[in-house]
DNA sequence: ACCGCTTTTTATACATGTAAGGAAAATACG
DNA sequence: CGTATTTTCCTTACATGTATAAAAAGCGGT
């Protein structure tokens, strides 16, 4: 972390590879061969070094992982036109969010990580929370709110591509279904009578239409206090 | 189909060591050393055979997980006494589950896993699209419901979990504090002005709250149909 | 008893992330 | 110049999940 600024050299040995060179590579062999393949052998030898001495670099592959996320959104978080209706920004960042995380399957892993607070999520976060304290969100509630949204919203992710891959890998009929063909119909009537239908409709996406029924609810609380949690801490 | 009367022995070798008895060792592993310690070698010397043995038992050791995970369903989710009206049993089914489960952090490898569609789950998940049917939703938009609050619990539980495991075994500053050191406040106004009392903000916990609101705004929708948002397509 | 057949168990091997320790390459100071 | 210091890099080693193939243990039929 030595300044380039400083005219003098830092001491030690000059380093050979660059942290940005790591991340770069790292994503060139995600982007052309998956994020199967991205080892810290294959990485290292990508770059002609060792995997050692890329530990000098990220502190290990989970950090690479995540700074492979913010490159990420760095490209390809656009910022969307924000509507006039507060509550519309609210679903409009949120949404844009989800579209670019879900274009981008292999940061499931990541996404578990931290609160994904890469610096280029920040006008997102800033503006859902913003568009719910202009409908009337007292502060502490609108940062609720985005928490809410923000499980809401990784939670469909994760839970989504998950099954997928599994789908992917597994031959054998999922789990899902062993579990199905069991169900007694007296005992768990509403499963039963929908367990033939239950593929196609878990099979739509309807993280929109969930999002709005979220932000709805959430708005719904503007004039009742917080509750449980009103208190000073 | 051979003769169900006779229990005659099945061809090939006799199996030394069974799947319950697989799971329950791994159970006892996990129970008294935590799920680190649960690895395929400690596992099998613990039953006294070889890793590759228990091959033949469970698919592999995310499927041990998943019945690992089933066991302790079936052990731990107590069917609470349902309340009368149908959101609250809505709000009942769904916080059983994710009390259980939260208590429970090493399942966060594995809810990502599938649907959770374990035999004892599915009397909650029977009681949630029972309660959304009974608030008056179409059954489709209650499994559409039934899957955003299963997002939404499932997006807690990691997210949580995750973060705070990172906060253990990472004693460097939070990834957090360091992005919100930079917060410009005439670029991100609220975050700035909020970034003090995040930490204590985000450390509530309001999966309560959040399930409310969701639940209310999922009925909010009672009226309309099925609900093409509008101008998405 | 011997032979195929099936299923379970074992032995060996490999890819992977990464810990530990030492070698290398630069500067700082005498 | 030489020595210490600092930083980066390399070599080696280990734990882990699991692939592969061989061995073992039971069966029925001959």
């Amino acid at each position: 972390m030595p300044e380039p600024s400083a005219p003098r050299r830092a001491p030690g040995r000059p380093p050979r590879i660059s942290r940005e060179e790591v991340i770069q590579t790292a994503r060139r062999i995600v982007d052309t061969e998956g994020v199967d393949r991205l080892t810290m052998r294959r990485l290292a030898a990508e770059i002609g070094s060792t995997a050692m001495a890329l530990y000098h670099h990220v502190l290990n592959k989970e950090e690479l992982l995540v700074l492979l996320l913010d490159d990420y959104a760095a490209r390809n978080l656009h910022r969307p036109d924000l509507p006039a209706r507060p509550e519309e920004r609210v679903i409009a960042a949120a949404g844009a969010i989800h579209e670019a995380l879900a274009d981008c399957p292999w940061i499931v892993d990541v996404i578990t990580a931290d609160d994904l607070m890469s610096t280029s999520v920040l006008w997102f976060v800033e503006q859902i929370i913003e568009g719910l304290i202009a409908c009337g969100l007292p502060p502490d509630q609108a940062v609720h709110g985005y928490r809410a949204i923000w499980y809401y919203t990784a939670g469909e992710i994760v839970v989504r591509t998950t099954a997928a891959r599994r789908r992917q890998d597994d031959d054998r009929p999922a789990y899902r279904d062993r579990v199905f063909a069991d169900i007694d119909p007296s005992e768990l009537p509403h499963l039963a009578r929908l367990a033939d239908r239950w593929p196609s409709l878990t099979a739509q996406d309807t993280y929109r239409a969930g999002l709005r029924s979220l932000v709805n609810g959430l708005l719904a609380d503007r004039r009742r206090p917080t509750g449980d949690t009103a208190g000073t801490e």
